[in-house]
RNA sequence: GGAAAGGUAGCUCAGCCGGUUAGAGCACGGCACUCAUAAUGCCGGGGUCGAGGGUUCGAGUCCCUCCCUUUCCA
């Protein structure tokens, strides 16, 4: 038996998964469970990654401790994972005590070993703030195109990559002060050092082409040493024996995973080392996304093995998820959240689509809601769930109990047969391919159904008992199917399970047909998508949906949405959707002494909107009046619920001078647009 | 800026080391059936395989250039 240890990447507590974290969960969870039904003793561990400036920053905007912010964030995360019935063996978490003990053991044996050394860094300081500043929270001109306000590392403009201490007029995003350059000591890894073991690792076929050839390209510039230091403040574990210098988040991040799988070992009663020791005879296997495969494929395992910890068995790497054609991006705020999905439409239809794109490579995978309603519809439910759907009624009718022989048992084994190779594609991450196959074979269940009309034998009272053959047949083709992508459907799987008597759980159980049993009643194991609701998910309170855009001519000049920072042309303006909004009830927020929370009506809509105008107007004197609002503002979950747009309103430098709530001349109705 | 992946029917995708009239599902049209969640089955229309060069007896498949999309760059 296999003992396989599973990962996939640990998100960051501040803020909600969204279905770019999903795909990677789904993907993952799919293979546990096909591993475990196959027999295999396959663990899945995931945790928490909860440190870092970002979650300094945001628990302090928030007026919280950063324990209360990730303790808060671990339990959204908690609960989208399992109503998208993705199952861990163990979540936990990087600020936990198991984690920092393996952080510290870890670097004492990196020290020891000499591959720790120390030399000063400069780097962007905020004194007013009293911190360093990471790259990102500097912000200035580019240097090399000028565009304004880019990002301390590259820019979005021209794609150029520098440093903050190349950028023009820098400012600090903490205070909005001018940073200034601080030397400090920080503390490096040496990865140079593993080069040799790397290009190893890189020969066995732990990595996949397109990532090999990363890899290639990183060799050959050269493996520079990896800053593994921060200094105080700082959200994390402090360095022993390096007072005010904290781990680097990516350092003990990586390390979480062993951090939970230590806590389940806990739990459990495993063996920790059996799983961990240089020359284990387990499996170990990381899912995450390309972005990250630098920490995975370079430092991580050069971190293990200069501990003295086993390397990976494999890194599986995936690509990005883009949203009809678009890609879909946290600071761009174009993404939908896992929570804001489940509001709208069950967790399968999504499971079952990310499993009919996902191939073994690092491709993109394009979310197409068209295609999603299709698709699920027609596979799951005029298909797969078809087959069972049709026979059960001669079943029933025949008392319940399924013949004691199939009619054609050689069209059973053609599909029980396929389960090797099914395993195989499944196994080898080509879910597309599985799909495929899988749904290949349902159209040979309804053609036999089809070609043997049951309907028909069941009229002529003689011939009843082949009705009830054809039926059993038609059962166990599908009880075969669903086997297959009970890894895809866990919970329908299930409640087939239910339907057929015997639970669906062992891939190899589909050797042996189910005959001379009793079923149970049928009831729908699927329902289908309306349309309507991928539309009230992508219109109420939802954010921006890019539609995909026509295609451009091929003779165009250089994309438009690219120009120059700072100008805005008539498209920028088009963007924004300014709508006439009348206040139809406005009431003090709890817990803030800012915020007005606004009931408006856009016309054919009511929206929640959060304003902090409290200092200017008084509730009672906005209920009724027009006011102006953006209604396509991305959403913003606020500790008090969730924004949906946001009224416009005049103001000077500081609240000191007032605030002026913008409204239409008389005439105006709620609903119209401003341009 | 450097690099990677992709660009095949209206949509989503297969097409392995180049080889006969380029495939599937969905959508669309026709027919059949009525057991089934207007499901299923049969038949059919539909593609200058991003553009242009080149190699070859022969290229969606190899090479070069360009265009577009997505992504990565410690």
């Amino acid at each position: 038996m296999r003992k396989i240890l599973v990962t996939s990447a640990l998100p960051y507590a501040n803020g909600p998964l969204h279905l770019g974290h999903m795909i990677e969960a789904v993907q993952t969870d799919i293979w546990v469970r096909l591993q475990k039904m196959l027999g295999h003793d396959c663990l899945y561990v995931c945790a928490e990654d909860t440190h870092g400036t970002p979650i300094m920053i945001r628990a302090q905007g928030e007026g919280i401790t950063p324990e209360a912010l990730i303790a808060r964030v671990a339990a959204e995360h908690a609960r989208d994972y399992a109503d998208f019935l993705v199952e861990h063996d163990q979540f936990h978490s990087t600020h936990a005590p198991e984690n920092r003990h393996h952080v510290e053991t870890m670097y004492a044996r990196l020290r020891d070993a000499g591959y720790i050394t120390r030399r000063p860094v400069r780097q962007a300081y905020d004194e007013s703030a009293g911190m360093f500043l990471p790259d990102r929270y500097v912000r200035g001109g580019c240097p090399n195109c000028g565009a304004a306000d880019q990002y301390g590392d590259s820019c979005e403009n021209c794609g150029a990559t520098y440093s903050p201490a190349d950028l023009v007029n820098p400012v600090s995003t903490v205070s909005g002060s001018t940073p200034v350059w601080r030397e400090s000591d920080h503390i490096f890894f040496r990865l140079g050092a593993f080069e040799e073991m790397l290009r190893e690792w890189l020969a066995t076929d732990a990595l996949q082409p397109g990532v090999r050839a990363k890899l290639a390209e990183w060799f050959e510039a050269g493996l520079k040493d990896w800053d593994i230091s921060r200094d105080a403040p700082y959200f994390g574990f402090e360095i022993p024996g390096e007072p005010g210098k904290y781990f680097y988040v990516w350092f003990d991040a990586p390390i979480g995973y062993l951090a939970s799988f230590t806590a389940l070992c806990r739990r459990t009663g495993r063996d920790f080392d059996e799983y961990l020791r240089a020359g284990s005879r387990t499996e170990l296997y990381h899912f995450i996304g390309k972005d990250i495969s630098y920490f995975h494929t370079l430092f991580w395992p050069a971190v293990l093995a200069g501990s003295g910890y086993r390397k990976p068995t494999a890194v599986y790497v995936h690509g990005f998820l883009t949203v009809n054609g678009q890609k879909m991006s946290k600071s761009r705020g174009t993404f939908i959240t896992a929570r804001h999905f489940l509001d709208h439409l069950p967790a399968e239809p999504l499971r079952y689509y990310f499993a009919a794109k996902l191939g073994p490579d690092l491709d993109d995978i394009d979310l197409n809601f068209d295609d999603l309603v299709a698709r699920v519809n027609s596979d799951i439910v005029g298909k797969l769930v078809n087959i069972a759907s049709r026979c059960a009624g001669f079943v029933a009718r025949s008392g319940g109990t399924l013949a004691a022989a199939l009619p054609d048992p050689a069209l059973y084994e053609q599909l029980a047969g396929a389960r090797g190779r099914i395993a195989a594609l499944f196994d080898a991450r080509d879910y597309a391919a599985a799909v495929r196959e899988v749904m290949l074979l349902a159209d040979r269940a309804n053609q036999y159904v089809d070609h043997h009309k049951p309907w028909a034998l069941a009229k002529d009272p003689a011939r009843a008992a082949e009705a009830l053959g054809i039926a059993t047949q038609g059962v166990n083709l599908f009880r075969v199917l669903m086997t297959y992508l009970a890894p895809v459907l866990p919970s329908i799987a299930e409640a087939a399970g239910r339907f057929l008597g015997v639970p669906i759980e062992r891939w190899d159980a589909v050797a042996t047909p189910l005959l001379g049993v009793a079923i149970n009643e049928f009831r729908p194991l699927a329902t289908r998508i309306d349309r309507k609701q991928v539309d009230a998910m992508l219109s109420v309170g939802a954010p921006p949906v890019p539609v995909a855009p026509p295609p451009a001519p091929s003779a165009s000049p250089a994309s438009p949405a690219r120009n120059a920072a700072g100008v805005a042309d008539i498209k920028d303006f088009a963007k924004l959707d300014l709508r006439v909004a009348r206040v139809v009830a406005a009431s003090t927020v709890d817990g803030s002494d800012k915020l007005l929370r606004l009931e408006l009506d856009v016309g054919d809509a009511q929206r929640t909107v959060f304003s902090g105008i409290r200092a200017a107007y008084e509730p009672a004197q906005l209920t009724g009046r027009l006011v102006l609002m953006i209604a396509n503002l991305a959403p913003r979950k606020m500790r008090f619920g969730t924004s949906e747009g946001m009224v416009l309103c005049a103001g000077g430098k500081d609240d000191a001078q007032g605030l002026f709530l913008l409204s239409p001349d008389s005439g105006a109705v709620p609903g119209m647009k401003v341009t």
